[in-house]
DNA sequence: ATGCCGTATGATATACGA
């Protein structure tokens, strides 16, 4: 039985609730996580996605800022999420799927203009999360369960994961000091990257294009910041990853679009 | 990596995104 989970940085489920609904109806994920929802718990519009066939959830949102979401079409168990750097800013949520695999849905901090941490206090809470999420993943990775970790990163870690390498190493989200963090925190829970799985590291690969294009698609100056890891006992079921280019031309958009990942969870 | 667009808010400017 394969599982599809996707996610996806809405930037304001209530103002785009209809394309969120379309890509269900499209693209029928078992699971969708969301980022950047921008809505208080009570605001969020979870009777629509319950009418879809998503009755099950865990949302954590605050007014204006941040906020993330699982919605499922399967039951949840264990769903909560943790505060990270002291701010219980709601940027993480966690739940455990049938079958066991735990799902963690993250909203890295962007890290403001600025990529020094002494200059840009976002910049210094940017790389404290990672080194937190480091050590944390480090701490429960020792259960060994299989997991699956997504979400808006807000990292571009690959030379390609960039539209220019060169031109990007001083811009934050493609540094070398956040691209090292990171990797630390990849490699702290072995966690195989499921798209780059399915696509080589040479070829050019985005999942977000800057409003500010006069035309995204034309300049295609993109970046790769949303991604999807699993642990390496489920590496071996990865059946297919896609990321759903085509939404950054819907009415509307966000600037960031869907990475959707297929997988067996039956076969290591 | 310049650009100057998009979202939310006790708003008509400001913070934030990356």
């Amino acid at each position: 039985m394969a599982l599809t989970v996707a996610t996806w940085n809405i930037n304001s489920v209530r103002l785009r609730l209809d394309l969120v609904l379309r890509f269900l109806a499209e693209q029928r994920p078992d699971v969708l996580c969301l980022q950047e929802t921008k809505a208080i718990d009570d605001a969020f519009p979870a009777k629509a996605f319950a009418e879809a066939g998503y009755r099950h959830r865990i949302i954590r949102g605050m007014k204006s800022y941040n906020g993330v979401a699982i919605l499922s079409k399967l039951p949840l168990e264990n769903v909560g999420g943790h505060v990270w750097c002291g701010k219980d800013d709601c940027r993480h949520v966690f739940a455990t799927l049938p079958g066991g695999i735990e799902l963690h849905n993250f909203y890295i901090p962007a890290g403001g203009d600025v990529p020094d941490p002494d200059e840009n206090p976002k910049f210094a809470h940017k790389l404290a999360f990672l080194d937190e999420a480091r050590d944390w993943i480090r701490r429960e990775r020792q259960g060994g369960r299989p997991m699956i970790l997504v979400g808006d990163l807000n990292i571009a870690p690959l030379e390609h994961d960039v539209w220019s390498h060169k031109q990007l190493l001083d811009v934050v989200s493609h540094t070398p000091i956040e691209v090292e963090k990171l990797t630390a925190m990849q490699e702290a829970g072995d966690w195989v990257d499921a798209v780059r799985h399915f696509v080589p590291a040479d070829r050019k690969l985005y999942s977000w294009w800057s409003y500010r294009a006069r035309d995204w698609d034309a300049a295609d100056k993109g970046r790769r910041l949303d991604h999807v890891w699993v642990t390496p006992q489920l590496a071996g079921g990865l059946r297919e990853a896609a990321i759903l280019r085509a939404a950054r031309g819907w009415t509307q958009p966000s600037d960031h679009v869907p990475v959707v990942v297929t997988l067996d969870p039956g076969v290591a």
